[in-house]
DNA sequence: CCATAATAATGACTAAAAGTCAATGACTTT
DNA sequence: AAAGTCATTGACTTTTAGTCATTATTATGG
């Protein structure tokens, strides 16, 4: 990598990094892109040289550490479908935690309309959430752990319907109660009901 | 009802009426304040007397049908609460289905962040599905149908969250999927899971 | 090493639309 | 019928997203 794109590279991340910590503190709406460029030491037009528009840096925001699980959960070998999930969840609920609710709301916002996300250079919408799981539902069938005759896109709608579901619902609420505590107690109990008649 | 009282009711009426059709059409980001106007033959400003912001004619809009369901759960005798719950689910994919993908969006864009949304006359916050669920949980429990110790205000996030989820899964997928279909196949599966470990 | 090309960065500028408000006149009250 | 109230208007202000011609910096190649 040469100087010109290590500096640039430098440029993107300053941005994303004072857009997290304003969006966080403040919420999206209540900042506007010189806001960000003035606290990442930059021009207003440097903003639109890496965003097309000043929504889609919340993409870039929580691509960093949504896409570290999915990386994960790809990885992982020797577990079950149902356990693979549950880990998933679990991991889900750390980061919209971390993330903070002012993020989270933003980044729901973005993904409501897919037609808003831009695809990433390898061609992909944020939402790759869905290929991810998509896959790992198709291998369990193909492995043999679930039926044949398991509905893998419908299912795996439900399990993003999960995750989004008490991602809304604690933005909703205005963060009234602890998302790890939810997963913990309940993400087992709709896992299981969810996939009990498709195990083999 | 007097005859200013009468034609106040009947512009905002009318504004309503346009704001729906234009939103289902085009998308709340695609149309501004006077197309609504214009559609509904008034003034700009007039917009406003009704709406604080843009924003909030959306709430209107989908109070209507969303109301509905909630009215007709109240009075609802005679069923257990799996199945008011049940009919709950159905009824508001119904509404889901029948307000449209671009109204459902901006609606659920709207509730994110409860700060934002107005009170209405009696002082209640849009989102008094979760008092209302709230209630007939609580009644279950007096009624003895479900336990003593059952975590009310936790279970009625966990069953906003199933109803938000569907919905923002819905308008994440861009429609791929039929809402009614959906509830048919997994709302009685969903809610048993939920309710087992509580149900007398 | 210099000339030229390519790309990153700038910030003044434009465009669009949200939201305001003083003025108007239709309706109500006394 | 005079005074008061309130829905309505639309020109105006304000805000800010997004553009683009220009400048600064880095790469290239003879």
């Amino acid at each position: 990598m040469n100087k010109r794109q290590t500096s640039a590279q430098k440029t993107k991340r300053k941005l994303i990094t004072a857009g997290l910590e304003l969006i966080k503190e403040k919420g999206f709406d209540a900042i506007n892109v010189e806001d960000i460029t003035k606290k990442a030491g930059v021009a207003k037009g440097t903003f639109y040289i890496y965003f097309k528009r000043k929504e889609d840096i919340v993409l870039d925001i929580s691509r960093v550490p949504f896409g570290e699980i999915a990386e994960e959960l790809e990885k992982m070998e020797g577990l079950s479908i149902t356990e693979k999930l549950q880990h998933y969840f679990h991991r889900f609920m750390e980061c919209v935690e971390s993330c903070g609710i002012n993020v989270c709301r933003q980044w729901t916002r973005d993904v409501l309309d897919p037609n808003n996300v831009p695809d990433t250079k390898d061609g992909q919408k944020w939402n790759y959430d869905f290929e991810m799981l998509k896959n790992i539902l198709r291998d369990a069938v193909l492995s043999g752990e679930l039926k044949k005759d398991t509905p893998v896109e419908l299912l795996t709608h439900i399990i993003i319907s999960e995750l989004y579901g008490m991602m809304t619902c604690w933005c909703m609420s205005d963060g009234k109660f602890e998302p790890l505590e939810w997963t913990g107690q309940f993400c087992r109990i709709q896992i299981d009901a969810i996939f009990k008649q498709y195990l083999n």
